[in-house]
DNA sequence: CCGAACTTTCAATAATAATTGAAAGTTTAT
DNA sequence: ATAAACTTTCAATTATTATTGAAAGTTCGG
């Protein structure tokens, strides 16, 4: 496709299998982080196409993890003027790319340990187990607490300008 | 083992399953965030057969992931006078459970990627590619300045006294 | 409306990760 | 030194998760 040093591509591909990993890790799927990856380091438009044959991956697999890049917000989809097919580009901005994904995360993980938590606080009592109900309670409530924080903090991060978290971040490490 | 009203062991089992299900979205294997979770919720001292029974795992599998929750600093290991078999209790601060995450999980996974983009840094350019190997250098350069800002900021975080984080992450918030 | 060009779905299969349990290893009391 | 009591290891097995690819679905130009 291009003519590029041996450099430029062994970098690439030594991003793109870091990437994975590193999702894989942190509970995502290893091609959609690799798929993210290549959007991450690819300056053009790419084809489900491109990214079947760069990654060689299946049709399927391609097409499903676009799709939920897409969902995340993290691949764009666009149209190329005199051709049929669909064509992405991945969101190049790290700030950005970090508030979608705590965004998703947020919904999908930490929403549900919040409400489950809520539900926990209010338990049946009686004479014989009340020292352990308190405990229990007393813990429960010390990690909701702990949840609500980092759910506000989140909240605020995926909401925020690059700009103004950088000065209060910095004030923040000094 | 104590006779509870339902209501507080179905609480607790909820509370496992959970806190089970929320580590292995996260890339824990879901039995150590189990047994984890088993502790944060108990008192008393509890041995390996104890959390065989509990979670109705194997001994191998209960050795193992206590073991790496030792390694983690989230379980401690404690002799009951008069017992042969080691007994374990689990650190209930969330605070110090938090930053005891924080810096296992930079240790294995944020630092490996530094390092790999410190390498991709620098990369061979020719008259051919000038234009894709700078973006591709820029695009690295972002995302590695971004990785050790967080970086720098959890190193702090996992460093800091609770009070500490709390006054300063009021500011923060406000 | 038709068929070509493309995208999506999903049951079957493959790859990966976790678990078991019995054997080997270790420690301790006598 | 021995045996009982306990812990650790790891090859075999099971469970979970991801991938394939062909068939079904969709869209568009003529």
């Amino acid at each position: 496709m291009y003519v590029c040093s041996m450099k430029l591509n062994e970098a690439r591909e030594k991003f793109i299998q870091q990437w994975g990993s590193l999702g894989s890790k942190w509970g995502i799927n290893r091609t959609m982080a690799q798929i993210h990856a290549l959007f991450l380091v690819t300056e053009d438009l790419l084809s489900a196409e491109d990214v079947m044959e760069m990654l060689k991956i299946s049709r399927g697999n391609a097409n499903m993890n676009i799709r939920t890049l897409i969902d995340w917000g993290l691949v764009y989809k666009e149209y190329q003027s005199g051709e049929r097919k669909e064509f992405f580009r991945g969101e190049k901005d790290i700030w950005k790319v970090t508030q979608r994904v705590i965004r998703v995360r947020q919904r999908q993980e930490l929403d549900p340990m919040l409400h489950v938590l809520a539900e926990l606080q209010t338990i049946e009592s009686d004479k014989n187990n009340k020292k352990e109900v308190e405990a229990f309670t007393k813990q429960i409530k010390d990690i909701k607490s702990f949840a609500e924080l980092a759910d506000g903090s989140l909240t605020k991060i995926s909401a925020s300008e690059e700009n103004w978290f950088l000065k209060v971040f910095m004030k923040f490490m000094k």
